[in-house]
DNA sequence: GCGGTTTAGTAATGGCCATTATGAAAAAAG
DNA sequence: CTTTTTTCATAATGGCCATTACTAAACCGC
């Protein structure tokens, strides 16, 4: 019994995402939440607890809503396809929205007070668990003999995560689409083979 | 006439410098910055004007301290030297000094409120400076056959910068320097090559 | 339709923010 | 030594911040 929730939880959720992507954790403000979410202060509280546990959810629901392509990319048949799926989504991803460009995970804190640590170690952790997922594919795929043996699956994870970590902030910036797919096709060329040549092309746009 | 400044101003600079590094433009107060310096507010504001232009200057002493491996990178022989000399000193640059790890450029502000747009702006530009200088470099080693015709050069300087902001980022996560390494080592084992084949690694560290 | 329970919205609270007024202290000029 | 000019430090100002009492309204089971 009670009074209902007159407003849609996950689309208040949706909004405040799209907020904390633009201006990141500290950046947002609840006057720019509520006017995003259309829900008044308490209510979000209510809702979501406070700011910290609302940026938690908000960055759960881009994991679940926006970071799809990640578990799709490992499991293509090649290491190589691997990276190629995740850098080319990751430019996509980063340039769709105009008006919250780049990626929560990175915009989302990445320097800022110290009031604002938990949540930066919570960004940190999670850019980590993905690299983690990458590493661990690619040590597969030395296994398979899709990667050279001689190959560090760690650092070339590393190198991936970077790569998309500076088209983030790049397109923070205003870079376009096609110029982050020009950065993407750089960092595939002459990637590693197990066949010693052949370092062709990706086969993504 | 009139009395002396007591303390040094670019003592103070400094100070404010690694404040910003460490916290970006939003994330340090003034109390951060009264702290770190050891001189009152009234006393910066005296010497440096309001926070914006406190930043300002920290950024354009930062380019003159810290950045001084672009110029010299850029008089190196080869492309593939230049780039190497940017990666590997930005990697060093990202780790050396614990308590302001990453690049000022990169924390400065990433995402933040409508307030801090001017400097989101600045620093935009600042970036974009460099990226400019080194697709020009590139370009003059396409015409002097160091670089392939068919290269593309605003793709590899942006390429290069991507790389050099995701390490940035990883810094800022807690990355070794030496992980930063393999990252570079990773970026430059993809570059083009006059003769077609040969991608070699890199003469650096 | 009434009592119990949950939500909505207004408006308050205390704290930190950047910025600055105020007046004492210090140094050079006359 | 006095006057003028600059810097220093304390402390105030107004605004925005996240968070939350508090009151009114809406719904469910009875």
């Amino acid at each position: 019994m009670g009074r209902h929730r007159e407003f849609d939880v996950e689309k208040a959720l949706d909004a405040a995402l799209c907020v904390f992507w633009r201006k990141g954790y500290e950046g947002a403000s609840y006057a720019d939440l509520t006017e995003a979410t259309g829900v008044e202060r308490p209510a979000l509280y209510s809702a979501f607890g406070n700011k910290e546990a609302l940026f938690r959810q908000a960055l759960a629901r881009y994991d679940e809503q926006y970071l799809d392509y990640i578990p799709e990319a490992l499991q293509l048949p090649t290491a190589r396809q691997v990276a190629a799926h995740i850098l080319y989504n990751a430019a996509d991803l980063n340039t769709r929205y105009p008006n919250h460009t780049g990626c929560l995970g990175i915009n989302g804190a990445l320097a800022g007070s110290d009031e604002a640590e938990p949540v930066r170690q919570a960004l940190i952790d999670f850019r980590a668990a993905g690299q983690a997922q990458l590493r661990e594919r690619f040590e597969r795929a030395k296994a398979e003999g899709d990667l050279p043996k001689t190959a560090k699956s760690d650092a070339l994870a590393a190198f991936v995560m970077a790569v998309t970590h500076g088209m983030a902030v790049q397109a923070k910036a205003g870079f376009s689409r096609d110029m982050l797919g020009a950065v993407a096709e750089q960092a595939l060329s002459t990637w590693p083979t197990g066949s010693s040549t052949l370092s062709g092309k990706s086969s993504e746009p």
